[in-house]
DNA sequence: TGAACATATAAATTATCATTTATATGTTTA
DNA sequence: TAAACATATAAATGATAATTTATATGTTCA
Protein backbone atom coordinates (compact mmCIF):
# COMPACT_ATOMS: atom_id res chain seq x y z
CA UNK A 1 0.00 0.00 0.00
CA UNK A 2 0.96 3.39 -1.37
CA UNK A 3 2.29 6.15 1.36
CA UNK A 4 -0.68 8.50 1.73
CA UNK A 5 0.73 11.48 -0.71
CA UNK A 6 -0.99 15.06 0.03
CA UNK A 7 1.51 16.94 -1.80
CA UNK A 8 4.99 17.06 -0.31
CA UNK A 9 4.12 14.56 2.44
CA UNK A 10 6.30 15.86 5.88
CA UNK A 11 5.25 19.24 5.63
CA UNK A 12 3.38 22.33 3.43
CA UNK A 13 1.71 23.81 6.50
CA UNK A 14 4.32 25.15 9.25
CA UNK A 15 6.95 26.39 7.10
CA UNK A 16 6.90 29.29 9.44
CA UNK A 17 8.72 27.25 11.73
CA UNK A 18 12.01 26.39 9.62
CA UNK A 19 11.71 29.99 7.70
CA UNK A 20 12.17 30.89 11.79
CA UNK A 21 15.41 28.67 12.21
CA UNK A 22 16.94 29.30 8.58
CA UNK A 23 16.66 33.29 9.39
CA UNK A 24 18.48 32.47 12.60
CA UNK A 25 21.39 30.82 10.86
CA UNK A 26 21.54 33.45 8.14
CA UNK A 27 23.91 35.52 9.72
CA UNK A 28 27.87 34.53 9.63
CA UNK A 29 28.83 35.85 12.81
CA UNK A 30 25.88 33.43 14.23
CA UNK A 31 27.06 30.81 13.07
CA UNK A 32 30.45 31.44 14.21
CA UNK A 33 29.36 31.72 17.87
CA UNK A 34 27.45 28.52 17.37
CA UNK A 35 30.41 26.80 15.93
CA UNK A 36 32.42 27.98 18.74
CA UNK A 37 29.79 26.65 21.19
CA UNK A 38 29.37 23.51 19.29
CA UNK A 39 31.84 21.21 21.56
CA UNK A 40 31.45 22.68 25.25
CA UNK A 41 29.94 25.34 26.69
CA UNK A 42 31.51 28.88 27.06
CA UNK A 43 31.14 31.88 28.67
CA UNK A 44 30.31 34.93 26.74
CA UNK A 45 33.59 36.79 27.31
CA UNK A 46 35.16 33.51 26.48
CA UNK A 47 33.44 33.84 23.00
CA UNK A 48 33.85 37.58 22.74
CA UNK A 49 37.44 36.66 22.85
CA UNK A 50 37.79 33.59 20.47
CA UNK A 51 35.84 35.59 17.91
CA UNK A 52 37.28 39.36 18.22
CA UNK A 53 33.60 40.77 17.93
CA UNK A 54 32.08 43.47 20.75
CA UNK A 55 30.95 42.14 23.75
CA UNK A 56 27.09 43.99 23.20
CA UNK A 57 27.54 42.21 19.68
CA UNK A 58 28.04 39.25 20.63
CA UNK A 59 25.04 38.80 23.61
CA UNK A 60 23.03 40.10 21.03
CA UNK A 61 23.24 37.18 18.45
CA UNK A 62 23.17 35.20 21.68
CA UNK A 63 20.29 36.49 22.49
CA UNK A 64 18.86 35.87 19.23
CA UNK A 65 20.17 32.57 19.44
CA UNK A 66 18.50 31.81 22.37
CA UNK A 67 15.13 33.31 20.79
CA UNK A 68 15.19 30.66 18.34
CA UNK A 69 15.96 27.71 21.22
CA UNK A 70 19.18 26.99 19.00
CA UNK A 71 21.22 27.49 21.94
CA UNK A 72 21.28 26.49 26.44
CA UNK A 73 22.01 29.05 28.77
CA UNK A 74 23.57 28.35 31.90
CA UNK A 75 24.57 30.64 35.14
CA UNK A 76 27.79 29.69 37.21
CA UNK A 77 28.41 32.92 39.67
CA UNK A 78 29.47 35.95 37.47
CA UNK A 79 29.43 33.50 34.11
CA UNK A 80 26.92 32.78 31.85
CA UNK A 81 27.45 29.96 29.73
CA UNK A 82 26.25 29.64 26.48
CA UNK A 83 25.81 26.20 24.99
CA UNK A 84 24.79 24.84 21.43
CA UNK A 85 21.29 23.41 22.43
CA UNK A 86 21.37 20.31 19.76
CA UNK A 87 24.02 18.80 17.51
CA UNK A 88 22.23 18.68 14.65
CA UNK A 89 22.23 22.26 13.91
CA UNK A 90 25.74 21.10 12.98
CA UNK A 91 24.86 18.59 10.40
CA UNK A 92 22.72 21.27 9.22
CA UNK A 93 25.30 23.64 8.46
CA UNK A 94 27.72 21.24 7.35
CA UNK A 95 25.32 20.07 4.80
CA UNK A 96 24.32 23.61 3.95
CA UNK A 97 27.92 24.00 2.98
CA UNK A 98 28.24 20.78 1.35
CA UNK A 99 25.14 22.34 -1.07
CA UNK A 100 26.33 25.63 -1.24
CA UNK A 101 29.91 24.14 -2.81
CA UNK A 102 28.09 21.77 -5.21
CA UNK A 103 25.71 24.52 -6.81
CA UNK A 104 28.79 27.04 -7.40
CA UNK A 105 30.92 23.92 -8.67
CA UNK A 106 27.52 23.17 -11.04
CA UNK A 107 27.51 26.43 -11.98
CA UNK A 108 30.49 26.68 -13.18
CA UNK A 109 30.63 23.09 -14.95
CA UNK A 110 27.40 24.10 -17.06
CA UNK B 1 45.15 7.24 13.29
CA UNK B 2 43.05 9.70 14.75
CA UNK B 3 42.08 12.12 12.29
CA UNK B 4 43.35 15.42 12.05
CA UNK B 5 40.97 17.66 13.75
CA UNK B 6 42.03 21.11 13.52
CA UNK B 7 39.07 22.47 15.70
CA UNK B 8 35.82 21.90 13.71
CA UNK B 9 36.82 20.31 10.30
CA UNK B 10 34.64 20.31 7.92
CA UNK B 11 34.67 23.99 7.68
CA UNK B 12 35.47 27.07 9.86
CA UNK B 13 36.29 29.17 6.93
CA UNK B 14 33.68 29.75 4.25
CA UNK B 15 30.42 30.56 6.81
CA UNK B 16 29.50 33.00 4.28
CA UNK B 17 28.09 30.46 1.76
CA UNK B 18 26.10 28.85 3.95
CA UNK B 19 24.81 32.13 5.90
CA UNK B 20 23.87 33.44 2.34
CA UNK B 21 22.09 29.50 1.61
CA UNK B 22 19.74 30.14 4.82
CA UNK B 23 19.20 34.07 4.10
CA UNK B 24 17.40 32.38 0.88
CA UNK B 25 15.96 29.96 2.63
CA UNK B 26 15.05 32.35 5.91
CA UNK B 27 11.49 33.55 3.68
CA UNK B 28 7.93 31.66 4.08
CA UNK B 29 6.98 32.69 0.53
CA UNK B 30 10.45 31.58 -0.77
CA UNK B 31 10.15 28.02 0.88
CA UNK B 32 6.19 27.93 -0.05
CA UNK B 33 7.59 28.65 -4.01
CA UNK B 34 10.56 25.46 -3.18
CA UNK B 35 8.10 23.02 -2.04
CA UNK B 36 5.85 24.11 -4.90
CA UNK B 37 8.59 23.60 -7.54
CA UNK B 38 10.12 20.37 -5.83
CA UNK B 39 8.60 17.85 -7.99
CA UNK B 40 8.78 19.00 -11.64
CA UNK B 41 9.32 22.45 -13.45
CA UNK B 42 6.26 25.32 -13.41
CA UNK B 43 5.95 28.20 -15.14
CA UNK B 44 5.73 31.37 -13.18
CA UNK B 45 2.02 31.76 -13.96
CA UNK B 46 1.53 28.58 -12.31
CA UNK B 47 3.14 29.18 -9.13
CA UNK B 48 1.44 32.55 -8.75
CA UNK B 49 -1.28 31.14 -9.22
CA UNK B 50 -1.26 28.38 -6.69
CA UNK B 51 0.31 30.43 -3.85
CA UNK B 52 -1.84 33.05 -4.57
CA UNK B 53 0.86 35.61 -4.10
CA UNK B 54 1.04 38.62 -6.78
CA UNK B 55 3.23 38.13 -9.87
CA UNK B 56 5.47 40.77 -9.24
CA UNK B 57 6.42 39.23 -5.79
CA UNK B 58 6.53 35.73 -7.11
CA UNK B 59 9.20 37.07 -9.84
CA UNK B 60 10.92 38.62 -6.57
CA UNK B 61 11.57 35.83 -5.17
CA UNK B 62 12.54 33.94 -7.89
CA UNK B 63 15.01 36.20 -9.17
CA UNK B 64 16.67 35.89 -5.28
CA UNK B 65 16.11 32.26 -5.39
CA UNK B 66 18.14 32.40 -8.76
CA UNK B 67 20.86 34.27 -7.06
CA UNK B 68 21.65 31.77 -4.54
CA UNK B 69 21.24 29.30 -7.06
CA UNK B 70 18.43 26.85 -5.51
CA UNK B 71 16.74 26.97 -8.48
CA UNK B 72 17.01 26.56 -12.43
CA UNK B 73 15.66 28.42 -14.96
CA UNK B 74 14.60 27.62 -18.53
CA UNK B 75 12.83 29.20 -21.31
CA UNK B 76 10.05 28.02 -23.06
CA UNK B 77 8.05 30.53 -25.58
CA UNK B 78 6.85 33.11 -23.76
CA UNK B 79 6.35 30.90 -20.68
CA UNK B 80 9.55 30.89 -18.11
CA UNK B 81 9.80 28.05 -15.97
CA UNK B 82 11.47 27.31 -12.60
CA UNK B 83 12.70 24.14 -10.48
CA UNK B 84 14.59 23.46 -7.43
CA UNK B 85 17.98 22.87 -8.27
CA UNK B 86 18.50 20.46 -6.00
CA UNK B 87 16.92 17.68 -4.16
CA UNK B 88 18.65 17.99 -0.96
CA UNK B 89 17.44 21.46 -0.71
CA UNK B 90 14.41 19.38 0.67
CA UNK B 91 15.81 17.01 2.94
CA UNK B 92 17.34 20.36 4.42
CA UNK B 93 14.18 22.07 4.74
CA UNK B 94 12.67 18.69 6.38
CA UNK B 95 15.51 18.64 9.16
CA UNK B 96 14.58 22.19 9.65
CA UNK B 97 11.00 21.47 10.31
CA UNK B 98 12.04 18.47 12.37
CA UNK B 99 14.60 20.30 14.39
CA UNK B 100 11.92 22.79 15.70
CA UNK B 101 9.41 20.77 16.00
CA UNK B 102 12.07 19.43 18.88
CA UNK B 103 12.98 22.30 20.13
CA UNK B 104 9.59 23.36 21.14
CA UNK B 105 8.94 19.76 23.18
CA UNK B 106 12.35 20.31 24.66
CA UNK B 107 11.26 23.84 25.75
CA UNK B 108 8.34 22.78 27.19
CA UNK B 109 9.44 19.44 28.84
CA UNK B 110 11.78 21.38 30.96
C1' DT C 1 29.34 48.53 51.25
C1' DG C 2 31.96 49.70 47.31
C1' DA C 3 35.09 48.51 43.70
C1' DA C 4 35.87 45.39 39.90
C1' DC C 5 34.18 42.41 36.74
C1' DA C 6 30.71 39.82 33.58
C1' DT C 7 26.88 40.37 30.95
C1' DA C 8 22.60 42.52 29.37
C1' DT C 9 19.95 46.21 27.64
C1' DA C 10 18.73 50.66 25.37
C1' DA C 11 19.21 54.10 22.00
C1' DA C 12 20.84 55.56 17.72
C1' DT C 13 22.32 54.59 13.16
C1' DT C 14 22.76 52.29 8.93
C1' DA C 15 21.74 48.66 5.94
C1' DT C 16 18.87 45.15 4.18
C1' DC C 17 14.62 43.24 2.81
C1' DA C 18 9.54 42.15 1.74
C1' DT C 19 5.79 44.03 -0.43
C1' DT C 20 3.02 47.00 -3.45
C1' DT C 21 2.18 49.73 -7.46
C1' DA C 22 3.36 51.01 -11.87
C1' DT C 23 5.67 50.10 -16.03
C1' DA C 24 8.80 47.87 -19.24
C1' DT C 25 10.47 43.87 -21.90
C1' DG C 26 9.90 39.91 -24.56
C1' DT C 27 6.92 36.42 -27.13
C1' DT C 28 3.14 34.84 -29.87
C1' DT C 29 -0.48 35.20 -33.09
C1' DA C 30 -3.99 37.27 -35.80
C1' DT D 1 2.67 45.25 -37.15
C1' DA D 2 -0.46 45.53 -33.38
C1' DA D 3 -2.86 43.30 -29.75
C1' DA D 4 -2.66 39.99 -26.03
C1' DC D 5 -0.17 37.60 -22.91
C1' DA D 6 3.90 36.13 -19.77
C1' DT D 7 7.36 37.79 -17.06
C1' DA D 8 10.76 41.09 -15.39
C1' DT D 9 12.12 45.37 -13.54
C1' DA D 10 11.94 49.93 -11.17
C1' DA D 11 10.41 52.99 -7.76
C1' DA D 12 8.36 53.78 -3.43
C1' DT D 13 7.29 52.33 1.17
C1' DG D 14 7.36 50.19 5.48
C1' DA D 15 9.44 46.78 8.32
C1' DT D 16 13.18 44.34 10.19
C1' DA D 17 17.83 43.60 11.42
C1' DA D 18 23.10 44.31 12.26
C1' DT D 19 26.21 47.15 14.43
C1' DT D 20 28.01 50.73 17.51
C1' DT D 21 28.03 53.50 21.59
C1' DA D 22 26.58 54.25 26.04
C1' DT D 23 24.70 52.61 30.19
C1' DA D 24 22.47 49.49 33.38
C1' DT D 25 22.12 45.12 35.95
C1' DG D 26 23.91 41.49 38.54
C1' DT D 27 27.82 39.03 40.96
C1' DT D 28 32.01 38.58 43.68
C1' DC D 29 35.26 39.90 46.94
C1' DA D 30 38.02 42.93 49.75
Amino acid sequence: MLKKNHKNSSFIENLQAPAFLAKSLSDENRLRILLCISNRKKSVSAIVEELQLSQPLISHHLKELKRSLLVKVERDGPFIYYEIADKRIIDILKKLNMLATDLLVQRKTF
